[in-house]
DNA sequence: TGCGAATATGTCACCAATGACATACGTTGC
DNA sequence: GCAACGTATGTCATTGGTGACATATTCGCA
């Protein structure tokens, strides 16, 4: 979230709090659902970007639409495992996985 | 393997070959063990930097000692979450993951 | 509005990953 | 030789992830 939106909805009454805050994980736990989190949002990213539907991708990588559904969701139901290994079948390598990982941009 | 010990090896007889030749792996299956394998040597070097024995190490992440050596061994049964979430909770940062992962020296 | 396509959510039987334990193997110092 | 310590390997009961399926919800578009 951008500083600036953060600052509005906080004067708004509003309290913003990450993953981390709200559920009390350690900064380890935390930093694994943001990965988890970045990792979803990149197989949607490079899914949309080839014009495929769910049930496409899903055939493409060996699983189910629900699962892809789930899998872009970053439900607590999907393992970084099946992320990875969606992800590297959709063709991304390893540079752009780490890169992901590592938040950059 | 650096390309000049592998040119010599093979001149000697010596057919070099990866987990994904030898296996014959799809590229993103080959990928992702070479993934695993980076990281299950990353976790390694991350311990003995700090001097911790598997035991220790294992206390620290809420493991056992024997899993921890399938880790670092990069076991069949070990999966990348698994590995992830201890290098988080042994000090790792999103940055330090997303180089190993990239395969970035 | 309604209708088809895409996506989301819920459930489940099956199999894989987990921590724990036992035990084997290797190394170091006596 | 043989301890003491660290690491590797095998096994197992419990838990967790999986694809598949059914169903609900949302989205375009006429």
């Amino acid at each position: 979230m951008k500083a600036e939106k953060r600052r509005k909805l906080e004067s708004a009454g509003w309290r913003v709090a990450d993953a981390g805050e709200f559920l009390s994980l350690t900064p380890g736990e935390a930093e694994f659902v943001e990965i988890k989190l970045a990792l979803a949002r990149h197989l949607r990213e490079l899914r949309e970007r080839h014009n495929w539907t769910q049930a496409e991708f899903a055939r493409r990588v060996g699983s189910s639409q629900s699962r892809v559904a789930k899998m872009e969701a970053a439900d607590p139901t999907v393992s970084v495992d099946l992320l990875v290994r969606s992800l590297l079948a959709a063709g991304a390598d390893r540079r752009e996985l780490g890169r992901v990982v590592a938040a950059r941009r």
